[in-house]
DNA sequence: CTTAACCTACCTTCTGGTAGGATGGTCGTC
DNA sequence: GACGACCATCCTACCAGAAGGTAGGTTAAG
């Protein structure tokens, strides 16, 4: 039927596990010519532009993040599983190595250098998460289903960048454990007391 | 009496800000030329290349920053306000701008295509405040100073991690505030519970 | 006399990007 | 069904500039 794969997908896959390897600059068009097979100039003719290319995987991402939290609201209802669910996934692509680092997490670190256009849809990602975050802490305090100590909002943000750390962490130490590590008690301490474990 | 501007001070002070800036693929030795006021080539007179630029950098900062952890084990001895001077520290450095970002939490997103020397430079760094903030949260903890949910590394490594990611939510927003907003409620959580505020 | 510091000039390789041609499939039209 | 026209895809060949780096010379201070 139809063809799942893509030249121009390829392109953008190889591009994303390049950039959540060394950022913006560290990959160029002959890095991905080399793994897809393809010559450097074949590139241009999807992308025009190295910036069309990453605003473009930039965007995907971004749509593919927000198709995730969608379904999440729809397929789990309580809050706490949510995050849990949200660190999870983050745990399982840090374990098996396929997507060690969130793309939009890693260009934001160099947004200084980034072209406009490409940071406009990283900050946007940051955006939408941090909504997406402050929505669901809201409603699990509303019901009693979780625990804040401060605003919704407050702890959205602290919660995204823990496991933007974490992230760090579990690179920086060459070991993908450190990342439950630091997760873990973060969502234990969101928990309602009923099923708080005080040491 | 000395000198306290060298030349290849200058060149480390300038490389620092901008890596700080697009980490090790975002600069080359022309912009570092351009911003000290030398020639390309004289910068290779004090650093053969720019593995011994970054390596010399990182080394030193690591060497500052294990300075700076003394001075406060030594002039401050509640751990809660070490902790508190630490994010305090860079609370001033994100606001002003001076230094918005960690080098080596940077350099640590990058590792992957990280030279081997630079990237050992930057783990170690990542162990050795890492070991710090063990050490102060255990003690705290130890003298009912300090509040803890879970094991002193634990603790401390989610510190960290969070510390970091706020670091990146701030640059991310680009706005300063976002990085109290973070480590305010992550300080007040660490306060023993006669300090408390409950919401 | 030596040496540190800096220079000009140059090299090689990589960078993102362009020009223009070959190939092959999909149209509408006769 | 045959015929072009068209268009997407990919190619070779090329370009200008930037990358990190080298060779060898000048200058000035100890």
């Amino acid at each position: 039927m139809s063809n799942l794969s893509t030249t121009s997908d390829d392109i953008l896959a190889c591009a994303r596990s390049l950039i959540v390897a060394g950022g913006y600059n560290g990959f160029s068009y002959a890095d991905i010519a080399d793994v897809v097979g393809i010559r450097k100039a074949s590139i241009h003719h999807h992308f025009p532009s190295k910036v069309d290319l990453v605003r473009t995987l930039v965007a995907r991402y971004r749509e593919e993040a927000e198709v995730g939290m969608a379904n999440l609201e729809l397929q789990v209802s309580d809050p706490l599983e949510q995050l849990r669910f949200y660190a999870g996934y983050w745990e399982a692509c840090i374990a098996d190595a396929s997507a060690p680092f969130c793309v939009c997490a890693l260009l934001a670190s160099q947004l200084p250098v980034l072209p406009e256009e490409v940071g406009l849809e990283v900050r946007a990602h940051f955006r939408s998460l941090s909504a997406w975050l402050t929505s669901v802490l809201e409603r699990g305090a509303r019901h009693g289903q979780l625990q804040l100590m401060s605003t919704p909002r407050a702890e959205a943000e602290a919660f995204m960048a823990t496991v933007h750390g974490a992230m760090l962490s579990a690179r920086a130490y060459g070991d993908p454990k450190i990342f439950s590590i630091v997760t873990g008690p973060l969502l234990q301490r969101l928990a309602p007391a009923s099923l708080q474990i005080r040491s």
